[in-house]
DNA sequence: ATCCCCAACTGACATTTGTCATAGAATGCG
DNA sequence: CGCATTCTATGACAAATGTCAGTTGGGGAT
């Protein structure tokens, strides 16, 4: 079971976590909950209360909130090493998105008193987790900007990129992370319909591949010039 | 010339500069410089390197980011008691907008060395900034949702409340801001066209008012339930 | 005042995107 | 194995939005 120690687990490496003290990870440990997730279950809802954030070990969870024309907008896709619910613990308020797996999960819920009193003590921490933050900002502003002014299109073959970037892809070249047709129209933000004919149309034309479900980018190099407009 | 020490500027209490001590508040207030904006004058650019955050005093500025066809998203309006270039700083990034003022304006420059000691030295301050940043966070991620799942009319009808409940209104109920036609299309991400057919539309059918280039709010259920889509 | 210029506006049209309907393919379940 | 259900796919059409072209109008400069 040492493995399951934070003070052992590589995965904070990736996190703000690392700059949590010994003693603070120990404290974190001792309080920490394992809990595993299948695909399609849901993690918690918007407007919940958060008791503390999650520590993704394995697998991937989307990040959503519905509009009001009852449309789903996947925000963020949080990975191995990422900390979901920071934002509602700090803000002390309740949860603006909500969150499912979207492959089965692992993942360590850390109670936010262990959280808050190390936010308290440790301006180091504090300090790691605000530069955290700032970089989350920034990419909520790129992402704006995204929609805002990229089509549909441009905005699907960010999203092809951002799969293979974030996730990877297998030995024959599909991404690790598969997701439905919807769900990447979740992502970009248009109707399922929409993002399926644009799909086929990047099939045609050699950009992509697809396996069944799997899908995989065959010339990064246009798909790149086709994000960025060309 | 009391008036001008940060000690006792009121603007502080809106910001996470209240958080500051009063010593860390009179090193910033020795180190800090007064500059006035001209209505279209740029603060800086993206890209920039950013010695230090801009406290608003006066005016308006508007934080925009070039998209890769050479339109501009407005991505945030910072007015009175707003930081501008925090992100940047604690990152240790570029600017990540540019901005520009779109009123006159009166800004107290801080360095970021008073900055960043404050933020190694005052763990209440960091926390403050973290609280600011999570929200701001928070407002981008809903920006998200209603950029790509909300049509144009709606966002524009929502950019109206949000000029009336952000920078208020005169006695006759017109808009303490003025914003130009294109800026407003770059708020809501659309074309300066569709903008001034849907102001246009939204004239005629009684639920706003125009005044040369001054914009007011006449029938504010009506715009609220068209932002929510009904 | 007059001119000039830029912002505001309008029309016509092309393009993009959403919606509805439907059909085939894949998947899970008894 | 066969059925039911969900996901993927495609066509046809409607609606929303962008683009281009041209007009109007008000405010500032001289």
């Amino acid at each position: 079971m040492e493995e399951s120690r934070c003070e052992n687990c590589i995965i904070r490496q990736f996190n703000s976590l690392r700059a949590m003290s010994k003693e603070e990870l120990k404290k974190v440990s001792d309080s920490k909950v394992t809990r595993s997730i299948k695909k399609g279950e849901p993690l918690f809802d918007e407007g919940d209360k958060l008791n503390g954030v999650y520590c993704v070990r394995n697998g991937v969870s989307k990040l959503s909130k519905l509009s009001p024309n009852g449309k789903d907008q996947i925000v963020k896709l949080a990975s191995k090493g990422q900390v979901i619910g920071q934002r509602s613990v700090i803000a002390e308020e309740s949860a603006n998105l909500s969150a499912e797996a979207v492959s089965d999960m692992e993942l360590c819920f850390i109670p936010k008193e262990s959280i808050n009193s190390a936010l308290s003590n440790n301006p180091n921490f504090t300090l790691e987790v605000l530069r955290h933050m700032a970089h989350d900002l920034k990419e909520a502003d790129d992402v704006i900007v995204n929609m805002s002014q990229k089509t549909v299109k441009q905005r699907i073959a960010e999203a092809f990129l951002y799969l293979k970037n974030n996730f990877g892809e297998d030995e024959d070249g599909f991404f690790t992370l598969t997701l439905s047709r919807e769900d990447i129209a979740n992502v970009v933000g248009t109707a399922t319909e929409s993002a399926i004919r644009i799909i086929s149309e990047f099939k045609k034309k050699g950009l992509i591949k697809a396996s069944g479900k799997k899908l995989g980018i065959v010339d990064e190099r246009k798909l790149k010039d086709l994000a960025e407009g060309f």
